[in-house]
DNA sequence: GATGAATGAGTCTTCATTCAT
DNA sequence: TATGAATGAAGACTCATTCAT
């Protein structure tokens, strides 16, 4: 139940997954904890739901961006428009995502891990092409890949839906620092993908009210 | 005593504070649970201690950045070189302090949060000046100075000492991409503190056998 | 659930609220320690529970003793009558009441005091009525009331229903210590309520095998 | 040593011996508590100390008070001046002693009871002998001793050196309280003991700032 | 004589989960 | 479908006591 999954986001987010109960869940949810199983089936699934939901968005997001062209510099300026919408538009759902893998069970950690992994390496291999084609200037890769990625993750950290700037500004700025970490100029707007939206996930709390000061 | 502190850092990196017992802790440290509270004082005593620790060895640093010099760029790189620096050598320590402070009681997480604000207006001053000087190029600034923090803050995620780079190595990478994040030439090596060297704290786990998956 | 009730009477009455475990009050009520809060919330709840059915079955038992005759002689028979009956009928109820008080919070402590106090002060008012109107010969109010008040609290430390002296019987006695106390003479049966009686309470323990020793 | 024994008092008869830790012992009394097993042997001997030393005292009264002279009317009302002038100037000490004795383990507890059983008896043969010489007027002896014991008891519920009433001021209003309850008429002063006076125990805490609300 | 260090067993309470209804 | 009842294990923390110093 989607309720459910919201619900779990929005407690996870707030107090971890390990400080959150599973009668919490259930109040949050309106539902009776034992209805939760009946549903959801369990704590770790409900993560492990939402966290799958979270990368198969941002791996399908990613893909999509490759696609569209083959300039390394247009593809790194859509995947990191296209991350940092999803981040920004599901802020709550992409932080538990983030952070609370080591809650999971080895054989969910692994299967979880495995799909960041292969997202993670689209940014390696477009920045690696992007190298060789000398339109980046990259000195150490792995470090540049590391450095983009935590940048853009770190939206979820402090970006709320309805704040000072919105989805396009955001994705704006961002597309901009992800040029001059990797050394080249600006993608003209026309190919950037100014147009790239991404869905409000499932898990995604809806309620802001409550959650304003989930991450301090 | 700082084998208890020590024990604290490695397993709230692997669990999570929320997720590591008190008994879980003792064993880590070789020491009766009992014991730990003669000590320590309780769990949540120890997490403050070591952020604490952590939050004011990079005041401390920082304010030094700052006083080297008048200069915005200088004083940039110098902060993330030390910024770094700390994350570098003190991964595990760093990564419990930024990520745990949920798990604080109201009263201590206001005296954590306050140290952490304290520490983040420098760059947010930095930053401002450099934009007035015209040596920034910063299109929102609020933007990117989270940027610039979360980029830095990663390195906790992914660096261990030992690895395939030196502290100094990633120093110099980080002060790279900051001056290129705010637009800037790079700062010449004679001023920008490549001497800049940073203590192993207490809290910092020294045995690299037991956790090195600690962050998966 | 009333079977909690009765077991924590029973131990509390045995080895002080103190002393008595959760685990000891699951292991007499013959579940296990963590439904005991299912059904009555914690340890203190009980105990709360517990008093405040005494003393409101008290206050009521006073409030109807009152009410049955203006004078104070009569008013005073029958306020003893009530009370020790009280006492023989409930008598672990009634000792785990008198003398737990101190274990409760703060908070739950004033509302007890409260209700104590209300119910003393029925004591206090009959007795300067008697005195006014000159059927009592007191020398000192406060001392007799207390003098008063402890010898009829006391028969919970050894009355026990089913034993050598009948509810009655140790009804007459009291009432007639009582007259002897205040300076009166004795009240004619037809108006000191000898027919009144006490309703054993819920949490009063039924099963006299385990307690016979219970105050030793 | 004198003051842990003080300590004691004052805390057991606050908190109750179970709701005592040997920590919160030491503290009261300005040692460490290893230290005061070096002097005091563990916290059951202490309580054993104290009951021992209070129950000793009020045999010794007793046997005075029977020693005087051969008439039960006035061995009655030295007993109770007696007793009633240690509760008064005793009353931590004698609370401790009236209402901790479940606290002790059985072979304490046997010791204990026994001085209680002897110095109770007291009261049980006066009784029994002015029913005999027709002086007192007493329907159900066993009843009676009960409830002039209770009566007595209680002082030390209420009773605080330096309070309204002087000692001999209480003496004299339960000398009378006692006559009236046994029927029999007042003793005239001059044989009954009015200078009958009592020692302050070792035991008795002397500092009346701390503990003025002790029992509440 | 006095204490800090140390601990196993205990404290109350909450946990995630199952199951009969 | 939905839930109250139930529990063993675990949560953080305190206990009375011993012992080397």
């Amino acid at each position: 139940m989607i309720e459910i999954h919201r619900a779990a986001v929005r407690l996870f987010a707030r107090q971890g997954y390990a400080g959150t109960g599973i009668r919490d869940l259930g109040r949050e949810a309106g539902i009776n904890s034992a209805t939760l199983y009946h549903y959801a089936g369990g704590k770790e699934e409900i993560l492990v739901a939402v966290m799958a939901g979270c990368l198969e968005g941002m791996l399908d997001g990613g893909r999509r961006a490759l696609d569209h062209s083959a300039d390394p510099a247009v593809q790194l300026v859509r995947l990191v428009r296209l991350h940092v919408a999803m981040e920004a538009v599901n802020p709550l759902t992409a932080y538990v995502t983030d952070r609370e893998v080591r809650a999971l069970s080895a054989a969910n950690r692994g299967s979880v891990l495995a799909l960041r992994d292969d997202y993670e390496s689209m940014f390696q291999q477009v920045l690696e092409r992007g190298r060789r084609t000398g339109q980046f200037q990259i000195d150490d890769l792995s470090t540049t890949r590391m450095a983009l990625l935590e940048m853009c993750n770190g939206v979820s950290n402090w970006y709320r839906p309805g704040g000072r700037l919105s989805v396009p500004e955001v994705q704006d700025r961002f597309a901009d620092l992800a040029t001059r970490l990797v050394g080249c100029p600006p993608v003209p707007p026309a190919e950037c993908g100014t147009d790239l939206r991404v869905a409000v996930l499932d898990s995604e709390p809806l309620d802001r009210h409550a959650d304003e000061e989930a991450l301090a």
